[in-house]
DNA sequence: CTATTAGATGTTTTT
DNA sequence: CATCTAATAG
């Protein structure tokens, strides 16, 4: 291939040598070390556009990332550039490795013996029908406390995803599960046999089947084939599936990953930073480029990151440099507690607005979703409007669950969890009735059909025959072969509609929701497509489908430090950066705990631009509402060594001092009181 | 049988 | 806060 730039490439003349040396890497392997905030996305949709320049078809470029986010951002990029570099091209294909292998799955279902229409599983139906197998196969109740549902299926996945032994997985983490191992595999097995029963996959199953499609001698070697280059970013958040994955596709295709081993922070999801640091065993004779130069934040802020992340030596070394000028220090805030916390991060926020920062342009972000709850009643009280990300998800509504289960159904009729949640809606219908209905629904194969209904209808208690007639009618019309997507869930809708009212005292406004959904599957294409994209790339908020009313507005964005990776804000306040929460206690159990927890603290520090605030309240109630006051005191992260703490302006708000007799500073040691002692 | 309630209880983080 | 249990009323 010849490296003859195009003459007009702006896109290149405004990289750094390390990116364009990225940009325009040609030959075998490449593995971008992207620091944060050194423009990693330019980087990559550079060598997108690079690729495209070169005569690569932009149909034979394959963008996988890790968030739906991240995935939209760049193929929209990435296709921008490509109609102006290559205008007849196709399109960049792109998207999270669960959708395109969600894509793929379904385009092969035939071959995997899956079932025409078939469903997938969000995580909440998964662990659902994890309980339901649990209580048949008797290993149910009664038997010392059996790990949740919740649990049980974070097990599951974990052992599937790092494709490890069971037995491994609940030595390294979940102890306390150990003594159910045998339990678990049974339960496991059972689980797999009901989803193929079921005809629905859960979220692993797509990687596992787009692996097992790859592995197949006739269509695994088409798929490869279909591809040029695959780029992958954020590859230190990969698991041993997604690595199985990129590697059957590089039999055939150039790979470039981009990653930052020092933000893996997906091990509880079987994600290891490993797979970056072992790279080249997985692909050999790999180019290596590191950007350290930092286009996002101060260098007080890169000060205090890079001390944290130089407590930790393993992995590659990187030393982040800012290329921006100014900035304040960075302030440590040590309110006495969550209320002062609260109050101090909404003075804090208003300050930088009357600044003129922009409330959308400020994040506040934390460990676990309930660390907020204080500051939002605060803001509330204030009249702050703020978006949560991560928060209340559409999915896990009730009522949208409802919705979607009869979207299932329609589509596939053997889906016996939809089935019994769409039963179990009529009044004076439990679990035992619906059995009965489903039983009584089946043919001599076995198989649920409508064409019984006149007989099975005998079980449904008087009252709710009307209701149960309708809603049967809806099902078979909507699964009229010829009928569009939008007229079947239409028709799905109206017949819910009554019942849903019923049950839900604030039907109003969940029917709204219920429209949009409508709404959104009226320009989809095929309806079980349409679900299962649902299930997959949920809306992160209702936001991203209320959107327009609120969207000219000013808010104030929550987030997990999860959620907000990848994301930078002028004015970032990290709250809750207690010892405890940040590390989080589950899990100071092991070294590769607390790492991963740093890596966390410094994924938060890295998202500011401009400033930073980090809070520490020293002092916590048990119980998260003041039902009882019993608390203790805590004390500031680990991770603020006295190294990284003289990087802080240290702020303690007039409250403390008070509260603190003792004065004179901060003491050495700040030993944890409980009351547990006092109640034996 | 189903529905409703009260009370206890529990290892974060998410595609 | 969600989920599970037990207990009770319809």
């Amino acid at each position: 291939m010849s490296t003859v730039l195009a003459p007009d490439a702006p896109w290149l003349a405004e990289l750094n040598p390390e990116q364009l040396r990225a940009a325009t890497h040609d030959g075998g392997p490449l593995l971008i070390l992207a620091g944060a905030g050194t423009g990693k996305t330019t980087t990559l949709v550079a060598r997108v556009a690079w690729l495209l320049s070169q005569g690569v078809p932009a149909e034979r470029l394959l963008l996988l990332t890790f968030t739906r986010r991240a995935a939209r951002e760049m193929v929209q990029r990435a296709r921008a550039l490509g109609e102006r570099t290559a205008p007849r091209a196709g399109r960049v294909v792109g998207g999270t490795f669960h959708s395109v292998g969600h894509r793929l799955v379904r385009r092969h279902g035939a071959a995997l013996g899956l079932v025409e229409g078939f469903g997938v599983l969000d995580a909440g139906d998964a662990a659902d029908l994890l309980d339901l197998v649990r209580q048949e196969g008797g290993h149910a109740t009664g038997r010392r406390r059996f790990p949740r549902k919740h649990t049980a299926l974070d097990i599951y996945s974990r052992t599937v995803n790092a494709q490890v032994p069971l037995s491994d997985v609940l030595a390294e983490s979940f102890p306390w599960c150990e003594e159910h191992r045998d339990a678990l595999v049974e339960l496991f097995r059972a689980y797999g046999e009901r989803k193929r029963a079921l005809g629905v996959l859960d979220l692993d199953d797509l990687l596992l089947h787009w692996r097992a499609l790859a592995a197949d001698e006739v269509i695994g070697r088409r798929l490869a084939a279909d591809f040029d280059h695959v780029l992958v970013d954020e590859y230190q958040d990969v698991n041993r599936l997604q690595v199985d994955v990129v590697r059957s596709l590089a039999t055939h295709a150039g790979v470039t990953a981009v990653g930052d081993d020092f933000q893996a922070i997906y091990g509880f999801r079987a994600a290891s930073a490993r797979h970056i640091l072992d790279f080249e065993l997985d692909f050999p004779g790999p180019a290596l480029v590191t950007l350290e130069r930092n286009y996002r934040s101060t260098p007080a802020i890169l000060a205090v990151a890079n001390a944290v992340s130089a407590q930790d030596r393993s992995g590659y070394p990187k030393t982040l440099r800012s290329e921006i000028e100014g900035g304040r220090p960075p302030e440590l805030v040590l309110p006495l507690d969550d209320a002062e916390q609260a109050c101090e991060v909404a003075d804090r926020v208003l300050a930088a607005r009357e600044e003129g920062v922009d409330l959308r342009r400020q994040a506040v972000l934390y460990r676990t979703n309930h660390d907020p709850a204080l500051l939002e009643l605060e803001l509330g009280r204030r009249g702050i409007p703020f978006v949560k990300y991560g928060g209340l998800r559409y999915l896990e509504a009730a009522h949208v669950k409802d919705f979607v289960a009869a979207l299932r159904l329609s589509d596939n009729l053997a889906d016996e969890m939809s089935a019994f949640r769409v039963l179990q809606l009529l009044d004076g219908v439990g679990p035992t009735r619906a059995r009965r209905l489903l039983d009584a629904l089946r043919d001599e194969a076995g198989e649920v059909t409508l064409d019984r209904w006149s007989r099975a209808r005998e079980h449904v208690p008087e009252g709710s025959l009307a209701h149960a007639d309708a809603l049967v009618a809806a099902l078979g019309a909507s699964r009229a072969p010829d009928a569009a997507t939008g007229l079947r869930a239409e028709r799905l809708r109206d017949a819910l509609a009554p019942l849903l009212r019923l049950r839900y005292p604030d039907f109003a406004v969940r029917a709204l929701d219920l429209d949009q959904l409508v709404a959104a599957a009226r320009s989809a294409g095929e309806l079980d497509a349409f679900v299962s994209e649902l299930v997959i790339d949920p809306p992160s908020s209702s936001q991203d489908w209320a959107g327009p009313p609120h969207l000219d507005e000013d808010y104030l964005v929550l987030s997990t430090v999860h959620s907000a990776k990848g994301l930078e804000w002028e004015v970032v306040h990290v709250i809750a950066a207690y010892d405890g929460n940040f590390p989080a206690d589950m899990s100071t159990g092991s070294a590769e705990g607390i790492a991963e927890e740093r890596r966390l603290f410094y994924v938060a520090l890295t998202r500011a631009r401009r400033r930073l605030h980090v809070y520490a309240p020293v002092r916590f109630h048990h119980r998260p509402t003041g039902a009882n006051d019993a608390h203790g005191y805590g004390r500031v992260s680990r991770f603020v060594t006295d190294e990284v703490r003289a990087l802080f302006d240290v702020r303690r708000p007039a409250a403390t001092d008070e509260a603190r007799p003792t004065g004179g500073g901060p003491p050495a040691r700040r030993i944890v009181v409980s009351v547990d002692d006092l109640l034996r």
